[in-house]
DNA sequence: TATGAATGAGGCTTCATTCAT
DNA sequence: GATGAATGAAGCCTCATTCAT
């Protein structure tokens, strides 16, 4: 999995027709990928991304039924990159420091793929069946971590219903901090460490076991 | 203070000029409230707009330099008045108390006036700089709070930039609460008693000192 | 009524705003009418018309709810003129005679606009809704016509349904001869004697009673 | 001939380059007749009749020049087929009888291939051509059994050009009321017998001698 | 100040046709 | 000959804004 896909076809070879094809659909997805990240949904019109894409507005059609069929899979797609990506950067250490691990890998992410800021952000109102579909793909794993450390003691007091309260507010949370912190005149920037440290006192001691809490400083 | 304006012209039959004037800008301003609640900002035109409000289309433009301009001026103004609902709602209890009483005061605003829904959750996107002040108008009065509640020694260990990144975290997690669970098929509904739930252990324990959290069960 | 709107606005004088209003949707009638009788409902496009009526495209949409709307009121509106047209043709003579003063004044109508032939023709496929509009103005009329022939004793043996399918065959009739014979290079030309004749014949023997057929060539 | 094509290649399973070519035409052309007949010419798409045919679109071309080429060919084709089952349906009883015998004939045709009828009605203004090529194919075969009906004295008094003209009427007078009377909401229905007993009477006694006219009831 | 018709740029989508494989 | 992606012109319609009355 990449999140940051080759500028240019993957091989030097000539490719088949199946290839090609394949590749069009690419360019044009990594250049509404750049286009709604630079201007978001509302100025991402079929003219702006073709050409970005470089195919001409026809060849759009014979991709995507319509322009919002595409800006529904934006999403979700990059959503799973995030996905692997915070996983990949989350270590084997006690529940509550995974948990700032996930919450700072977030903002990683952002930095690296600097376009699902807006991807993200506007989707709910642009593309909503596309957000849906990312709401379900996070919530529901993110559930499902919790119930495993509730499992394994490091949590209790939490019904099932309030986990997904919970992991709304903290996905609410981190968007609205993303919004907050990241946005910058050029591109995106590194979230402030007393946004880290204030996440870190509310979920250790609201969420977790009053074990910690300043064993892990940083 | 009413967010609920007269639908009619102030008593009296025969009105000045300058309450003329007034008198159809605010026929125009809750127009926009109306329309944008119902239909959000991508199809609040102005056309449908001066319909709404029963005024020619021209008239908009002698009341407002853009349609933009109307729309960053819709959620400053409403949002004022919830800041003065919630506080109404506010009783005199400690302080963790208080907090929860103000996230069920939010959830209360929203069904007296629902319209503020999709005026504030779609501002960030098509009235960003409306939406700005609004959330300077909110999270400076909200870190004022903090400030005093820290003051009075309920909370400790929270310096002031980390203040403000809970009050957005706080801010951010009602907004998307506020979509997941008010939103219904005709109307905005009550907030499930979970949700409120989980906010309470989440604040009373993570910000708040260890004394009560099960005092106040509701 | 004139079949034949002046090209310029009727008055010298300055036109009031509902005046102004009025000539243009004029404006873009006419045009459509010079358009589609020059190259048929499918060429007719709103870029067409309206720089045929010298307005903007968007000023046809301040008229006109849509395209096929103006398409669908064409056929009617000429069509009433029509029927006065043929009227004032028709002369007292007998009923026979009547008929064939009918027949010829409708091809003489098409001579004077020649727009009609395809806007006629056409309409059935391109402006249906329209098209039935019209056809219910023709039938109802003429049907109305033969009864009272027949009321007067100069056609019997022939039933009211009976009297719809010839009313419809005569339509059929003059419309595929019009099209047959009327159609030239450039404009509209007269219909040959022959078809006048032969109508006549067949008319006359057939519809009405064995009296005359030949008191009345021409 | 038929007028109703196999759906399926003929008998032998290997055809030879020769046999594969026409056998694809072929499905083409029917699928064609399929399209047009159920959504008409205008939404008879290139794409759309390729689809119906199982072959892709490039392939159209390998056997029409153009979209319009193949429009052109439909109605004449079908037209022949309309002939021989006109010609086949006529006894030898005396003339007028067997005018009314092709009258009805044609309906029934209509009902065998429902297709036609929009094959036929639209082909004036969407395949002009080829809708020339028919009017062509049936005026003359029908001109020169009205003069050998002449021939043999049961018609006198109408010269050439007016039959010819007669001609035009009865196509005309038969597409009119196909459309008007066949048509319905699924399929294609039988034509009411009024229909059918006005054409009786308007033509023998227009245009056949005055012998018979009640002699055949049906 | 109120009116509302006029403007014209720009958006999405369709479709006949071409052409490299 | 068959394939089907690529092309780009053209179509209909929306809408914020202007301006003469």
């Amino acid at each position: 999995m990449t999140h940051r896909p080759a500028a240019a076809p993957p091989k030097v070879t000539k490719l088949n027709r199946v290839e090609r094809n394949a590749w069009t659909k690419q360019k044009i997805f990594e250049a509404a990928t750049k286009v709604v990240g630079k201007y978001g949904y509302a100025e991402a019109s079929v003219a702006r991304i073709t050409e970005e894409a470089g195919v001409a507005q026809g060849t759009f059609y014979n991709h995507f039924e319509s322009r919002q069929e595409l800006l529904d899979q934006l999403l979700p797609k990059i959503g799973l990159d995030m996905v692997q990506f915070i996983r990949a950067r989350t270590g084997t250490a006690h529940a509550a420091r995974q948990e700032i691990e996930r919450f700072s890998a977030f903002f990683d992410f952002i930095r690296e793929v600097p376009e699902f800021l807006r991807i993200l952000n506007e989707a709910e109102f642009f593309a909503p069946s596309g957000y849906q579909k990312h709401l379900d793909n996070i919530s529901i794993a993110y559930v499902r971590i919790l119930k495993r450390v509730r499992l394994a003691g490091a949590i209790d007091d939490y019904s099932d219903d309030e986990f997904e309260a919970i992991v709304h507010m903290f996905m609410g949370a981190r968007g609205y901090l993303s919004r907050r912190y990241s946005y910058s005149a050029d591109g995106v920037t590194a979230v402030p460490d007393h946004v880290i440290t204030a996440y870190r006192k509310l979920i250790t001691r609201g969420l977790f076991h009053r074990s910690g809490d300043n064993d892990d400083e940083r």
